[in-house]
DNA sequence: TCTGGGGTCCTAGGACCC
DNA sequence: TCTGGGGTCCTAGGACCC
């Protein structure tokens, strides 16, 4: 916690949409052409579904999401266009179809990510094309007095190209612009940036001027910021929150803001009091680094079918493949569980939890089959096996000497260490030197002892680890 | 909008314990 | 014996996000 009267200066870059911008980077005829990137998709198929559609696509009518045959209805593969051939498209009228390609995708992701490394003391990284950074310490909301104020003399300031009435510029805003122009310089690609004193106001404000947009929501004008804006845009509210609140007459997030918050308690639980306090712009949540995984997952859909062999096989190469990312993550697990969903959209979950944490695909195989027992005879258009408990404890380190109860990074409430196996040697040093429970031990939370039971339990029943 | 894949968090009921 | 309250863990499902 922060003292609460000094207002914070979170930024959210958003990139736009990324996947067609890095296949443009690759590629560079594909500018200014309309480019659909499908995941699911190969050449010339019809199958999968819009992973991100450019903005020349998105003219057509092309949605993310949108299954591939749809899109292909709205805008025409440019290979099937022929100017000879009267059935064929228009070439004019045709777009570029590709497949995703995520590894290439996280090179220069990569890159983005070295920027922000770099520009910010705090970064949390959402997704592939998202992230949220403090730059408290770096920056401030005071009035740029002049182009040599913002302590980074590259931007000189171009006469405003920000969005938003000619109001005061903030230095923040400088260095907002700063880092966006780094990332599109350095890693080549565009990104959108809100800058707000909150998390959930810079995230809608990245999404408020897209494309290569930059918006700036100074402490003083969120709420009125905010309220015209209708609830769908509040990080939160989907499809099913937005109904029910349209339903209470609420439409608007000033609709919400000025809601009765008992009211939307009771309609909505938790989650109705938090939507009410991010409306009005309350949302003290610090910046904290990405946490470690919860689960690990695979799934993949089939032209509905109940034959066994076939939903059986399917669950084999998916537990193969949940197990051997989890051990290449270093990670242990334990509940294994999977998912199947029947026609014509009846998800159904199963799961089994082990008495201690394991690495063992044989046993995720054979568990994921044993589940999928009970749906014998069903119907599934799509299927998935899962991981979760997970157990990221260095697993040899664990069986050396009986360090069995340090555990620095479970939780992450306060402490949100990020780096993964590769990491944070200091820190493994630290508690291997000193005494093991010191650091559990502080924190008024159940975690320390109860696992170091379970930890027994879950050794001794277990001969293969390590 | 007849729906791809990888996640997160929350809720609710039951088992079990003290 | 039928009665309290509090707590945790487990499973299943749902809403949401990118």
């Amino acid at each position: 916690m922060r003292d609460a009267g000094s207002d914070r200066v979170v930024f959210h870059v958003d990139m736009d949409c990324f996947y067609a911008s890095c296949e443009r980077l690759r590629r560079p005829e594909l500018a200014g052409e309309p480019l659909v990137v499908g995941m699911g998709y190969e050449a010339g198929e019809t199958i999968g579904a819009v992973a991100t559609a450019s903005y020349e696509a998105r003219a057509f009518g092309v949605e993310s999401a949108m299954p591939i045959s749809e899109a292909l209805d709205l805008l025409p593969r440019r290979a099937d266009a022929d100017p000879d051939d009267p059935d064929a498209p228009d070439p004019e009228e045709a777009g570029r179809y590709l497949p995703v390609d995520l590894d290439y995708y996280k090179e220069v992701a990569s890159d983005v990510k070295s920027v922000l490394r770099d520009c910010a003391d705090t970064l949390r990284e959402v997704s592939v094309d998202e992230a949220y950074l403090d730059v408290t310490d770096r920056t401030a909301w005071d009035a740029a007095g002049g182009p040599t104020d913002s302590g980074d003399d590259t931007t000189d300031p171009p006469p405003s190209a920000a969005a938003g009435p000619a109001e005061v510029r903030t230095l923040a805003e400088g260095y907002a612009r700063h880092v966006k122009e780094r990332i599109e310089r350095e890693a080549g690609v565009p990104a959108s940036v809100g800058v707000a004193p909150n998390m959930s106001t810079a995230k809608v404000a990245s999404d408020a001027d897209k494309p290569d947009g930059l918006v700036v929501v100074p402490p003083g004008e969120v709420e009125s910021f905010l309220a015209p804006l209708p609830t769908a845009e509040i990080h939160g509210v989907g499809p099913v929150t937005e109904r029910t609140l349209a339903d209470l007459g609420i439409e608007t997030a000033g609709d919400l803001a000025a809601a009765d918050p008992d009211r939307l308690g009771d309609e909505l639980g938790d989650r109705g009091r938090e939507l009410y306090r991010r409306a009005r712009g309350e949302d003290d949540r610090e910046v904290t680094p990405t946490g470690l995984p919860k689960s690990l997952s695979r799934e993949s859909s089939l032209s509905a079918t109940a034959d066994e062999a076939a939903k059986r096989e399917t669950v084999r190469a998916l537990a193969a493949d949940v197990a051997r990312r989890a051990r290449e993550r270093g990670c242990l697990y334990r509940t294994i569980g999977i998912k199947a969903v029947e026609p014509p959209y009846e998800v159904n979950t199963r799961a089994r939890s082990l008495p201690g944490p394991v690495d063992d695909p044989d046993l995720v195989e054979s568990t994921a089959l044993d589940l999928l027992d009970e749906f014998a005879g069903d119907r599934v258009r799509k299927l998935g096996v899962r991981v979760s408990k997970l157990d990221f404890a260095e697993s040899d380190q664990a069986t050396l000497g009986g360090f069995d109860a340090a555990e620095g990074e479970e939780g992450g409430t306060a402490g949100g260490r990020s780096a993964p196996a590769a990491g944070d040697g200091g820190k493994l040093t630290d508690w291997v030197g000193g005494d093991p429970r010191a650091n559990d031990g502080d924190e008024p939370d159940e975690n320390g002892s109860r696992r170091t039971g379970e930890r027994g339990d879950g050794q001794a029943s277990l001969g293969d680890w390590a």
